[in-house]
Formats: C-alpha cells, structure tokens, sequence
DNA sequence: GTCCCTATACTCGGATAGCAAGTGTCCGAGTATAGGCGG
DNA sequence: CCGCCTATACTCGGACACTTGCTATCCGAGTATAGGGAC
C-alpha cells in the first residue's frame, strides 16, 4: 500500500495557501518551485484540489490558486480524498463466491468479515485525518519550523507578489 | 492508494487454514483452486506468510501449508504487513528542505506536522487491525456464511485429504 | 518379517515477463490586465 | 480628462509519453513418501 507523492505535495501546498495574505492567489508554478518539485506535475494535483473544492483558481494575470474556504474548514481527510481519490484502499473481489464452494448469489447478505474488518480499519484512518484541519498544520508549524525558514519562506512569497505588481 | 489483491487472498486462506483438521496441509495449488486465483501467483502471496512466520510451509507428499501458530495469536495486521510490506503508506521527502526557504539540515527536528499527522491517522488503522485476529474472522465467517456453502467446503476440503491419502 | 535403500513424484522457492496505475510533461483554451484610442 | 476597445501575456485545464510497482507465470531445488530388495 501506497499514497503518492501528490498528498503531501497537496498538504503543503494547502498550508502555504492558508498563510497568504487575504485575496491573493499563487500560481502552480510558484508553488513548485517553493516546494521545489516539478511544476508541470503539481499542476494536476492542484487540479485535483480545484475540481473537489478545497482551492480555487483564478485565471489571468494576477491569477493563481487560493484556498476556497477557511483554513479551519478543511481537513487533512478532504486534501487526501480529493487527490488520492474516494475508492477504499481495500477492495473486495468476492472470493468467497469463486471455487467448487460457492452457492448461488442470492445467498450472500452485505460485505464478508474480511472485507468489514479492512474497511472498519480504514474508517479509523479517515476518522484521524477528519479530525486535523489544514489550519491545526499551519499552526504547528508556525510553532515547530526553524524562525529562519519561517523569515525567509515570508520574503519569498512577499517578493513574488511584489513582481507581479511591479510588472504592470 | 490501494491495497492489493494478495491481502484478500492471504486473509481468507488463512481462515481456511484455521479450519483445517489439526496437522493437516493444505497445497497452495488447492488453496487457490478453492478461492479460484491464479496458482502461481497465489504461491508467492503464501511464501510471504511463511518468511513472516504466520504460515509453516512443508515439502513434498502431503506437504502444503498450514498455520504456524493458533489462529486466535495471528492478527489481521499481522498478515497485512507480510504480504503488503511493512512499510507507511506515506512517505515523507521531506519537501520541507526543499526550495528557496530551506536552511540547513541540522535546523529540521523531527518529521513534520504533515507527516506526524498521516503516520498517526494509519496507527489508528493499524490497531484496527491487530484488533482483529483470524479466529474472530473464522468465528464471524461460521455465523454468517451460507450453511450450504459451508458444507460444500468442508466437503471439498475432506474430498482433497482423502485423494491425497488414496494416492498412496 | 523387518529394516534399509533408492527411485519417485509432489511440494515449495526464487528468477523471469506482462500490464496497469502513478509519475512526469506538454501545448491549447480562456481571461483579467494594461495600454492606446476615441469621444 | 474619462470611458471603451483591443492586443497581450499570463493563467489554468486537459491530452499525451514514461517509469515504477503490482500481477501473473514458469522452471529448478529439496524432501517426505512408497515400494522393492536384502538380511
């Protein structure tokens, strides 16, 4: 089992969006390359935060990505669903119904407990990640990131916007 | 994410294997003829079970596999990690460091708020599982499994240990 | 009749192809902006 | 001087290759068994 890369891009990306001063929006292409990551790919995995709601885009100049709602209104749960997507991680293929022991279909009633068992298992998972919001993320890391990053994290964003400006 | 098809297959061979009459084997060509997998690649789902210790594998005549020891001491988690690795789901690389705000190594301590938060929400899964033997999913499986199904089984099962004894 | 030896056939175990999904990239459609023009 | 229009350039969005890991398969090594032979 694996959840790709593009969750955590997603996450920080999230985190970076909520500190934004009111109004503004970040470009993909910013976002890559505060994260240092592939432009081109992140691109779908803002999409994929667009498409669910938890961003917003704006196109054109001055355009960009900004979050679509408070910070404290979006959990970790609904970056993970919106660019993993919503399918479980386990999925039944009814073994039970193969080989010279099944019967007819009518005679199995809802899920095998294998399949309960996994999938309860995954309800915790979700349970967890319903319980931190994008906001509880910022905040920890407001307390737990090095002062200097945090300093120079500020100067890079303001100077991006401060181009945009100037380039008019 | 996504969980493979050698988790739903290992979880429900070894409820078989549960059920087996005391010291008897099972080959893993009949178990995936009971299930109705592929047997070739049924065997290497099985060969985890056995480097994980969970199944014990015997050669030749009237080998096979069989649980190595009692089904109430094996957890659900238990056969999910040799089979699926034992690896996080998520994988932190520390895009942090990464970019124009990144200062130097030493300064990060500890994971992340990001990674805190997922590796937390899949202990929640985890002791889902571990909660979750395999003689509790034998016992729920004896309940609420068709009787016929049950005694086809059992049938099919028998069938296979008499052939095999037959044989010589 | 009993013990030992050997040949057998059945088992697992690891090395080897095929395929699907995740990863990475590109170019075109759409839009807010900024400057120029006319009133 | 103000408002409108047009050209621009920047943005997102979806369509297109590539790589990794899961799926599927095969053949060889090892072993308990069963039968035959010797004692």
């Amino acid at each position: 089992m694996r959840i790709g890369e593009g969750v955590e891009w997603a996450a920080h990306c999230c985190t970076v969006l909520a500190v934004l001063p009111t109004g503004q929006a970040l470009p993909a292409a910013r976002l890559a390359e505060f994260h240092g990551v592939p432009a081109a790919y992140l691109a779908k995995t803002l999409q994929a935060l667009s498409l669910a709601g938890i961003a917003q885009s704006l196109s054109g100049p001055r355009g960009g990505y900004r979050l679509a709602r408070p910070a404290m209104q979006i959990s970790l749960l609904d970056v993970v669903l919106a660019v993993d997507g919503a399918d479980t991680a386990f999925r039944c293929t009814e073994i039970r119904r193969r080989g010279p022991s099944a019967v007819a279909a009518v005679s199995y009633r809802g899920p095998c407990g294998i399949a309960r068992a996994m999938w309860k298992a995954e309800d915790a998972w979700r349970r967890e990640l319903a319980a931190t919001s994008i906001s509880d993320l910022v905040e920890e890391m407001l307390a737990s990131v090095p002062e200097r990053q945090l300093a120079r994290g500020a100067t890079w964003i303001a100077h991006v916007e401060i181009e945009r400006r100037s380039r008019s």
